[in-house]
DNA sequence: TTGGATACGGAACGCTGCGTATCATAACGC
DNA sequence: GCGTTATGATACGCAGCGTTCCGTATCCAA
């Protein structure tokens, strides 16, 4: 472990990019969203954005981790449908309430032409996101509320997917998405079968 | 309805632009999509791409629009099982054996943040695909296999949500996936419940 | 047949923004 | 103090968008 040398780096002029990034993120998008005008709002010149982050896209990406990263596991609740309705509700909330919705949308165009935004995300938010809906799954299949060959990936995508479905194309995200989904799931629409 | 003058603008020149765009769209994404090359590899002036469409976004759409535009509705089967995978099918098939899969990727960017792509194409594409699935819908529940209060708009998403989120986040996007969808949208991840 | 109008492929241009380089200066360890 | 590294500022090269011009080609109408 070498020791540092010399003029230490500003903390202050770190988070400062942060901020201004994320605010011009949100303001106008990721394509027009200028490094000169982050350094700008910084107060902070552009080499010192390019000596901590290699590219627009890295420093986007950190945005993001950032925003996410306040994952919280949910708890038993004794309940399958409140964990499921909680962990879709957080979603919800994170993506309306917080800076995250509007760095999710600027930054939905990456993920899917750019690896070097798209890998990382997936390594840890989506990754994220399946292990949470597993957990509480496996809860729900012990406590006899769920089918026993239910499909964890397929259920993952079945609540998360209408929802970045509507912050993609367009559609309200209001708190009683949550519910409905969760219902769905779990009832499903056929009329009463036997099983 | 003014009479057209002097020479005719050259559907051959049109063609050739939009196969060369689409070549390089599924080649390259949207971001490294550059017009030089497109009149390059269209063998044509750029002067006469910008004659055409007035941004490189909106050929893009267009070439979204005449890829998704072959529609099929389905007809009655009999079954709202096998129509409902049907409708599924024909999207996995779409998005993964012709090229509307690597050019709906490197579109999907644009849907969020750019309205100029994402209006139009909520406005045709999306609406259509909700209709679409109001309609078998409708039949399910008038054939007694669907329960009355099933949600048109929710249904939707479950259905297509997941097949999206797949090809944003990836994730296997096989045949196999629009069976699963449907069983788990009928039957639901409950253990059996009077109803 | 001829002339006006429009499109053609090709080339050059201005502009913007990314990422790099270079400055004099500031803040640290030794 | 002295060497080292970071800082804010500014200038620069480069690439790509969208525009403009050119000489030529193709249509319609007179």
């Amino acid at each position: 472990m070498p020791i540092r040398r010399g003029r230490p780096r500003s903390d202050a002029a770190h988070q400062a990019i942060l901020d201004a990034a994320r605010e011009l993120l949100i303001e106008v998008g990721f394509t027009r969203l200028k490094l000169e005008h982050v350094a700008a709002r910084a107060g902070v010149g552009k080499a010192t954005i390019y000596r901590r982050w290699p590219s627009k896209e890295s420093l986007a990406l950190d945005l993001l981790l950032e925003l996410t990263s306040p994952y919280i596991a949910i708890p038993d609740l004794g309940s399958t449908r409140d964990e499921l309705e909680t962990l879709v509700g957080s979603i919800i909330r994170a993506l309306t309430m917080t800076p995250l919705g509007p760095v999710m949308r600027a930054l939905l165009s990456q993920f899917a032409g750019n690896p070097a935004i798209g890998d990382p995300f997936r390594a840890t938010v989506v990754r994220a996101r399946r292990e949470e809906v597993a957990r509480v799954m496996a809860r729900g299949v012990a406590r006899g509320d769920l089918r026993p060959d239910a499909d964890v990936e397929i259920a993952t995508e079945l609540l998360v997917g209408p929802i970045y479905f509507r912050l993609m194309f367009g559609g309200d995200l209001s708190p009683r998405l949550g519910p409905q989904l969760v219902e769905t799931l779990l009832a499903g629409y056929a009329v009463a079968v036997e099983r």
